[in-house]
DNA sequence: ACACTCATGTAAGCTGTTACATGATTAA
DNA sequence: TTAATCATGTAACAGCTTACATGAGTGT
């Protein structure tokens, strides 16, 4: 589960890089993602040169200092894939989806949309479980409780009409299962 | 920033409970939250006491174990307001947002809706950051890049939408007098 | 007989951050 | 000259998880 380590070989997966690279993409996503500090990102850069995941070539920088650029080595791309062929758990936080859907490139198409699939069963799943708690105990739900609930709904929802759409655009055909009604998503 | 210390903190201030009780509430949202591992759980219930923030009786089980119910205490109460009182981080994540929410029993309404109010100015930022990422680099961008973003902006979408709808129903009933006395309020 | 829920706790370790340190180049 | 951006790195530590350990009752 050290799930940067493969976030940032996934990423030289998709372009060769320097690590100032990596955090300068990934602060464009860090909302979802959050952007690792220098601390863990160098150290892990150094690690996945040392096991020849990646190969680096110092780039002299023309009025800049020196930059370090990571590629991606065929014993990377196939620890990469093997890390990209676990689904995820099932209580994964979004972020850890959200780092996976960043590195879609990497990703065969009918694997990348088993992963939207799947992903979508996980929150049909939680969303379901909101509504029980929801129907089971309303009465003894404070403030902070009702609002959480509501904000995880709208949250699901929303989540589940854009994996809709996206698996809708992805795959040819049709889904078998009924469309959820993503009317609250609109704005 | 040990936040699950005092989101226990702000569990114990809704309601008298024990370690036990604290894991199954905060599975019902582990979702957008995470439920902590006993590992962390017990040794800060243990802190707390300690520190004289709550206090525990111990309530023999009939037919059960016994349990331990922690109670705020009121230097607890003090010290959750100062952490409460205190803005969120601009970078944030989800999972910060919703356990302040899940809180908002503690918080005073004209504190609740400035906090809520905070958010959408975030969320908006970080939505306006993601449109302008669209626009500027759309070409240079792979499959992973364009479908995170789109993802993005889906779940931004849905979080403003659901902040002004929390927010119309809670500034729309209680104020009978003039609830704004601090300019803070107003963002 | 076996496994599961209720209920507590500890020890070791992993993952990642904070804060520091360096140094060259460019803009106010 | 002061600050900011570009660019790399390290050491100390915070925070949390995993895995283990205990033990009584309850269900199959």
């Amino acid at each position: 589960m050290p799930s940067l380590r493969y976030f940032v070989l996934g990423l030289l997966a998709q372009k060769s890089m320097s690590g100032y690279d990596i955090k300068c993409l990934s602060k464009s996503f860090s909302w979802l993602i959050g952007s690792p500090s220098t601390g863990s990102l160098y150290p892990i850069l150094r690690a996945l040169l040392e096991e020849n995941l990646v190969t680096m070539e110092v780039v002299p920088g023309l009025g800049k200092p020196p930059r370090k650029i990571y590629s991606i080595a065929e014993t990377g791309t196939q620890v990469l894939q093997a890390w990209i062929d676990q689904p995820l758990a099932s209580d994964a936080p979004l972020k850890a989806f959200a780092m996976r859907l960043l590195l879609a490139g990497s990703v065969p198409p009918a694997r990348l949309i088993a992963h939207l699939k799947q992903r979508r069963v996980q929150v049909a799943a939680h969303h379901a479980a909101l509504i029980q708690a929801a129907g089971t105990h309303v009465e003894g739900m404070d403030l902070g409780q009702r609002l959480t609930l509501e904000y995880g709904l709208a949250m699901a929802t929303a989540e589940l009409g854009w994996l809709d759409t996206a698996l809708n655009r992805l795959s040819a055909k049709p889904l078998p299962e009924k469309a959820v009604q993503s009317g609250t998503l609109t704005n």
